[in-house]
DNA sequence: TGCACATCTTACCATAGGTCAATGCACGCC
DNA sequence: GGCGTGCATTGACCTATGGTAAGATGTGCA
């Protein structure tokens, strides 16, 4: 089996695993690679699996009803990224996922979380904190979409993930915050003048 | 213990605990009533519990930069609010919750969880179901957001909570859509012109 | 009955951000 | 080295939504 370093770490963690239950559980890992600009997920596939990305990085996004991108998520090492309900209701998906770079995925599905919470029975409960964690941060993008200017939601993100600003193009920064790559442009200009410095 | 035949219901039809599953935890269940105007929680509170709507309507909402509310959730019956990063990493919110009408809801917290779990093993994975939906809910809301005018907010919020329409003033409805009340009433009106009919 | 307070509407103007089109810039490829 | 392609910037203009303030409507309570 290739190497996943950040996948053990994640499991032994945030997962609550020994490194003997992670030999253990080895066996059923899954993986794939993803080149750039493939698709792990179209509108209307249903999603069988949790995408964790072990190296790369991933774009999640829907297509409004004038064809535009709106980014939701990105993700970088160590983030799962799926369509949940498409997951776990076995419905069509709404939503595209696709590889932003070269991109390495361990592969989750219900069998492999049952088959870890078998080995520790502790794994199910701390999932449990991820998810809850997960629906945090979603309040809190909710929470700036509703009522931050486009300005202040840009110099959040830099704040929040600076190393994603660094690896992907203007214009998918636009689309996840809810702007056209020209506003974005213009937002950037005038911070400019201001003389602050992104680094 | 006074009756709550949602909160039964819930815990039979969505947990997958039996009736005599129920009656065993039936003990453990705390309530409490919230009057209209009271809150459940503010802005640097420990949230302490989960809070099971049994019957009634709360907000849950955050106040931006200028003082702004946004409303981020209403919870009706058989919702359950709560900010979770606070239950789980005991940090201060950022959120408040009050009542819209008055409200009993169910206090759950995660002793009140492993409790269930050990009468009904089945509920931690039946659980971690409705948590992801809740995250599907959300990705469609920053969906909308992000890409959607402020008129099919408004129609598809109506669509989709039908009995929140009627049961909330408008300028809630408006700051859960990110507009403000003037704004709102704009649209309704050229909706109107247009014979458009909600009810 | 009538006042008090909330909410909703309307009108007017201001502004953030969208749209379109042109230009500039960088990088890969032949 | 030249050229194509995708991305970023800029400018001119437009539109949706915000801000403000004034009235209209409604509803509970004295």
């Amino acid at each position: 089996m290739t190497l996943l370093p950040n996948f053990q770490k994640y499991l032994i963690e945030k997962g609550d695993l020994s490194e003997a239950d992670f030999v253990r559980i080895a066996p059923f890992i899954k993986t794939k690679a993803v080149t750039k600009d493939m698709f792990l997920l179209k509108e209307g596939d249903i999603c069988s699996h949790f995408f964790f990305v072990e190296q790369g990085l991933l774009r999640f996004y829907a297509l409004n009803d004038h064809g535009k991108e709106n980014i939701l998520q990105f993700a970088t090492e160590n983030w799962i990224v799926s369509d949940r309900g498409s997951v776990y209701f076995q419905e069509p998906s709404a939503y595209y996922i696709d590889a932003i770079e070269n991109t390495k995925v361990v592969m989750i599905d219900e069998a492999f979380i049952d088959k870890v919470s078998e080995v520790n029975p502790n794994f199910r409960k701390q999932n449990e904190r991820l998810l809850q964690n997960h629906i945090r941060h979603l309040y809190k993008r909710v929470s700036q979409l509703l009522g931050v200017s486009a300005r202040t939601r840009y110099l959040d993100f830099v704040a929040m993930y600076p190393d994603i600003m660094l690896r992907v193009p203007q214009w998918m920064i636009a689309s996840y915050l809810g702007v056209t790559p020209e506003s974005l442009s213009r937002v950037r200009k005038a911070l400019a003048k201001e003389n602050f410095k992104t680094y």
